[in-house]
DNA sequence: TATTGTTATACTCTATAACTATA
DNA sequence: TATAGTTATAGAGTATAACAATA
């Protein structure tokens, strides 16, 4: 029997996976609103979530390029970059060329930018802590174990 | 001892639900990503994520309105409006007036969005599918799990 | 010639404000 | 007067195509 594909032939365990995916497309875009709403209260309307995630990024990765950026959140070069522009006219990142390559823009936060994105991470982290307040501990559990394979899967 | 928010006042389990917040602010971003992307391979970039959460609903909800559209998408009325007019100019939905109210439109799917949406949702399965095909039994029992609580959380 | 990034252009998603039509 | 929806306008996020600057 030719199964090119055991993960969508009728294998033992192919009904179980279609059903996870499932859920991941009804349930994924409902909790990312949660999480975009939130962010959105606390950040006074100043952060979208894509330049939240720039910011966090540099954070990690001082010195960055455009380009990493844009690999990073999965876009196109023009949209990374006008991005940062924004996030630059906002003060919130600084620009400045790499003397290596001077293609290259080396990518900082501003000491402002550091303050915003801890404070939009910290309430909404808040936020998001209050939301899960009623959950027992079991479920809580859950959570965190069923995220932990998620971020296996797609943060690789 | 006051403790005005349990979830915030260094409480038992407190630890816990921060740590499931900030994973929630991690992983969920990335998974929604890799949801748009898939989407957006198999729809032959016709459909947006919003289009497509739009189009499920109406499919669910047969006659629904522009406002209930907008409350499920937590939209503002313009904002559903003109992706109902996107939408029905591309030939995936119909609006007719409500003959109760005639300020209502009823909306349906066309033949046409009812295949679109099923090809969307079935090739973007498939894909999440694939992506989980190197998964233990266990794994893919833990997201299950942890969704279905992020479900209860979430959507209600 | 290949790579990094920007500019030009166009479309969707989003909001607020102002409006129309109906109840 | 209140509600359902649209129009007008503006800004962010997104892409592709064409371009500039540097390697």
């Amino acid at each position: 029997m030719d199964a090119p594909d055991a993960a969508l032939a009728g294998g033992s365990g192919s009904a179980v996976r279609r059903a996870c995916a499932e859920q991941v497309m009804d349930v994924v875009p409902a909790v990312m609103d949660a999480l975009r709403g939130a962010m959105r209260q606390h950040v006074g309307d100043q952060l979208s979530v894509p330049q939240f995630r720039c910011l966090a990024f540099v954070g990690r990765n001082p010195g960055a390029s455009v380009g990493a950026v844009a690999s990073f959140l999965g876009v196109t070069m023009p949209t990374a970059s006008a991005m940062i522009d924004r996030l630059a006219r906002g003060g919130a990142l600084q620009t400045e060329p790499d003397p290596q390559d001077r293609r290259r823009h080396r990518l900082q936060l501003t000491a402002a930018g550091r303050t915003q994105l801890q404070a939009i991470r910290r309430n909404t982290r808040d936020d998001l802590t209050r939301t899960l307040a009623q959950r027992s501990a079991d479920d809580l559990q859950k959570i965190e174990q069923g995220l932990a394979v998620l971020r296996q899967v797609f943060c690789s």
